[in-house]
DNA sequence: CAAATACATGTGTACGTACACAATATAAAC
DNA sequence: GTTTATATTGTGTACGTACACATGTATTTG
């Protein structure tokens, strides 16, 4: 293993010149600082990261700004499950989250804690940019020197460290293909576009579309319903597009609400005759998932997403290596025959 | 964070005595020690890994022994990239591996480069146990100090530290399940059966067959294959069974080989009438799905495999920390549409 | 009762890094 | 040519642990 001494060693100089030369301290010549840098490379040094961590007794704090946990059928809980699972796994000692929880549904609870989070005394931070103008004017408030994470949905025009999610318009297409295996022959298909909408959200039903309109037999409506946490139009509109599709043999469900709209299905008893595909592994959808109600969910891998976050932000301050600007999750496709081995 | 010094200085002793007590070295006296130990659980005393670590300059050595990277395809690369990328994220902690690869199709080849690891001087091994009564008697050679993690292939009656790897009944029934969507109405579905034959190849096939027989429009017919690496009978088999089963609709490949099943059926211009599922993420096998002959693959994320193995070595031996017995991976379904996203 | 022995406990050093501070060397100012 | 300023470079210490070794205190032995 090359150490630092090493290099010092080699170059004829102590270690604190290399050390100068390692964190751009400046304080060394040029002449000498070219040469150290030259050894580095050759040795291919690698900071001894124990050594390193035990020296450092910087303690790291992260903050991280999601909707409520409960929010979408208890989606974000999972994000939440991660993002501890990597602190947990990181020495926990050194490296802390704040939580800073939004309502999804408005705009100003994620002004509020966006205020709060800029005051609050963080590293970096981890954000869900679910209202793009408002987390554009967050960000922008943000000291330079602090980086962001964003997870789930991506946002126009600002740069983070490290965005993490999944092609959403892909995933969309992915859907449509498991949707035509579905049902045979000319039918309709519904497709549930949630609002609010968001970027990704829109992204997936696009994809879906592409797709499915190239198949002529296959014929694909959008339906939109509105869906805060205390009242839905769920059972209204799904009640009405039974009764209106004439050959409706399958419902495509843009987001994890889809336990909803199979809960109507069932109510009407044509869970036999419509297929559902929607997304995201809530307890919810997976019950029914086991019952065949609905027979394919794309995950977004929540988990993941906030597992790797943490990971990005400790690999940028503890590492001090890059981080890829953007970190695409697996499309993952789950029926009632692999479930047992996703966790989210 | 609690240290040794926290405790030496509660229990007015030196650290030298804790560390005694800690390490069960003696030479304390039975006073003192009860005393010392009562207060290392009060504090709840966890010992610092980085400092450990640092300390601890011993260098860690696992043996792998797998088939040829060029087998099956080149699919025992791809476990060799996860072990290689485990060691170059752990290197700055002195983690070495090192390779033995034998003749998949030679039981005596697994027997020689087993008999060399033996003579090597390993601390742990990760093996893929390809023949079982000769892994069975290479376990009981070990010595009983050293650790073995079980990649890809699981062997009863022994229990190694860990098992990776996937469920391979479930991923047959996952397969059938997709399969029963490919083909509509009657249709014969044959079942490619690769010898020699091992247990998990057995059991994906176990798996299909108790799917889909269930269903009764679905024939299911399983042929055998033997495929050497220099010789095979696939040509001959595939063209026998188009022409044999009058309703053809679909192949099951049980293994990597399916490129060489679509082969076939593409000579016979076969392509757009039978649907083929078949496993794993090699580059053959991704050339089909690009083109829609082979229309899904089941991964075994055999790199994530190969990943985790080594992990599980490293949180054995410098984690000191408890491994789970068995690391089941998903089973994930590879399209066209989200191949993109997987990296085997 | 001094010497030898066993037992109990304390001290010092190393691991590799990060950083404050001390010590040089070189250039500029008077 | 000495003093002062500035640019470079070297040294020392701490992080927490592990272990060799030194020191200290009873106990036994001749």
């Amino acid at each position: 293993m090359v150490t630092i001494k090493d290099i010092a060693e080699r170059a004829g100089v102590s270690i604190g010149t290399v050390d100068r030369v390692l964190h751009n301290r400046g304080r060394v010549s040029a002449e000498k600082e070219a040469q150290i840098r030259a050894i580095i490379k050759e040795f291919d040094y690698k900071p001894n990261l124990f050594a390193r961590q035990l020296k450092l007794s910087r303690k790291f704090t992260f903050g991280v700004l999601m909707p409520k946990p409960e929010q979408d059928g208890n989606y974000w809980k999972l994000p939440k499950l991660g993002i501890d699972e990597a602190v947990r796994e990181l020495s926990s000692q050194k490296i802390a989250v704040q939580y800073f929880y939004f309502d999804k549904n408005h705009p100003v609870s994620f002004q509020m804690e966006g205020e709060k989070l800029l005051r609050a005394n963080v590293d970096g931070i981890v954000v869900s940019p679910q209202f793009a103008d408002c987390c554009v004017s967050l960000i922008r408030k943000l000291r330079k020197d602090i980086p962001a994470i964003f997870i789930d949905t991506p946002l126009q025009n600002v740069q983070p460290l490290s965005f993490i999610g999944q092609d959403a318009f892909q995933s969309g297409v992915v859907s449509a293909k498991l949707m035509q295996g579905l049902v045979h022959g000319k039918a309709d298909v519904a497709v549930i576009r949630p609002r609010p909408l968001d970027l990704h959200i829109e992204q997936r039903i696009e994809g879906f579309l592409s797709f499915l309109g190239k198949n002529t037999s296959v014929a694909s409506h959008v339906y939109d319903v509105d869906c805060c946490e205390d009242r839905d139009d769920f059972s209204q509109v799904v009640t009405q597009l039974i009764s209106e599709l004439d050959l409706l043999k399958g419902i495509f469900v843009a987001n994890a609400r889809t336990y909803q709209v199979a809960e109507v299905v069932v109510k009407h008893g044509m869970d036999q005759k419509i297929q559902i595909i929607g997304y995201d592994l809530v307890p919810q959808n997976l019950k029914f998932l086991e019952t065949d109600v609905i027979d394919y969910l794309i995950s977004q891998t929540p988990r993941q997403q906030g597992y790797r976050a943490i990971y990005a932000l400790y690999r940028h301050f503890v590492l001090q290596e890059p981080v890829a600007e953007k970190i695409m999750m697996p499309i993952d496709i789950i029926t009632k025959e692999n479930v047992a081995y996703y966790s989210g």
